[in-house]
DNA sequence: GAACGCATGTAAGGGGTTACATGATTTG
DNA sequence: CAAATCATGTAACCCCTTACATGCGTTC
């Protein structure tokens, strides 16, 4: 059982999934392809963390929805409290950041404008997330506290969304830096 | 070559580093241990990208500080303009916030006071390094443009800044989200 | 008609962590 | 007096990515 198993078991607590399905929910939290994925909820459901049901398919290989059990939640409310590790980031744009005064300036212009973009396409769709999900709740009576599975999602979106904000207006700082030819820097660039 | 030696590349083109600091250095942008670090270094060395001498210390083993070599930064060059990869981001509480609406409330609270901490202290070091650069920017006369070795530094150390500051303000904002008992969530938590 | 999304799985290999190994100096 | 810092290195193991494998329906 290692960290991503666990995450897995948090996803199920939400409801039942399939693989592909859970693959492609953890991916904003936790990069993980699905050839990672389907041996590790194998050997979950062998200690029988989870059990999954076959659902057939039309022409095409059956689905397998699984579902969190007891023992599941179990190990699951164990894990939460314990201490957490710091985050892991990889970041190749920031690695080369320390070469680029050895680089030709229009070239990288453009490593910026491309992060740029991602990151504009990745708050609309945050967006999008958090808006549907505000919807459905007050649907649902508008009143859910902390204590609903929704939560979770809700805060998580959040998050994802001040991220890529973060990274769009760091990304537009640089730009600009990069446009006013010459410019110097130092403290007044700075602001709290 | 993978991506950490160019990372290791870029590093030493701000000047000469033992295998060590580089260690230290490349911790906020890509997390690397010494064990992944010095095979690396020795492979490079043996390409004729960096070189190193050996300086001898009173009672401990030689320090050898590397240094990169004119293979070096045209590897470096080649490197920069292509396409990056997207950053890779890994965050164990991430994944317990799926399952925390089956722990206990006083549990969950304290899962982000330990993060707000560890972040505090992030950010408060991030602002001392900020302004020891500037310091000796000014110094340096004060008009470094962006083709100084230093921009990519400061852009990078800003940018953490930023980041730990987006952290406090999440991790405050769920706290009082908990604290307030009882309370919904819906779009009067949201504002641009 | 090529590419993408759904849907599952295996195998090989590279990347990264943990632990072993050594040893002086400084800090709490 | 234990723990952290400086300083290097190796070995085992786990985690993760890439590629191989299959096949239908839909979209560009």
């Amino acid at each position: 059982m290692n960290t991503l198993s666990y995450g897995l078991l948090a996803l199920l607590s939400q409801g039942p999934c399939t693989g592909y399905e859970l693959m492609l929910q953890i991916q904003p939290v936790w990069q993980a392809k699905h050839s990672q994925i389907y041996p590790l909820l194998a050997k979950m459901e062998q200690n029988g963390l989870i059990h999954f049901v076959a659902v057939p398919q039309k022409e095409k290989p059956d689905k397998k929805v699984y579902s969190i059990t007891e023992l599941g939640i179990a190990e699951l409310q164990r894990w939460i409290p314990e201490s957490t590790s710091e985050p892991v980031k990889r970041d190749e744009l920031l690695l080369k950041l320390y070469g680029i005064w050895l680089a030709e300036p229009d070239k990288t212009k453009s490593l910026f404008e491309e992060r740029l973009q991602i990151f504009s396409k990745k708050k609309e769709k945050m967006k999008g997330f958090l808006e549907e999900l505000s919807q459905r709740n007050l649907k649902d009576g508008g009143n859910q506290s902390f204590r609903s599975a929704s939560f979770g999602k809700y805060i998580l979106l959040k998050r994802a969304m001040d991220n890529a904000q973060m990274e769009i207006e760091w990304c537009k700082w640089v730009i600009q830096m990069l446009d006013e030819e010459g410019s110097s820097f130092s403290s007044e660039h700075m602001e709290e």
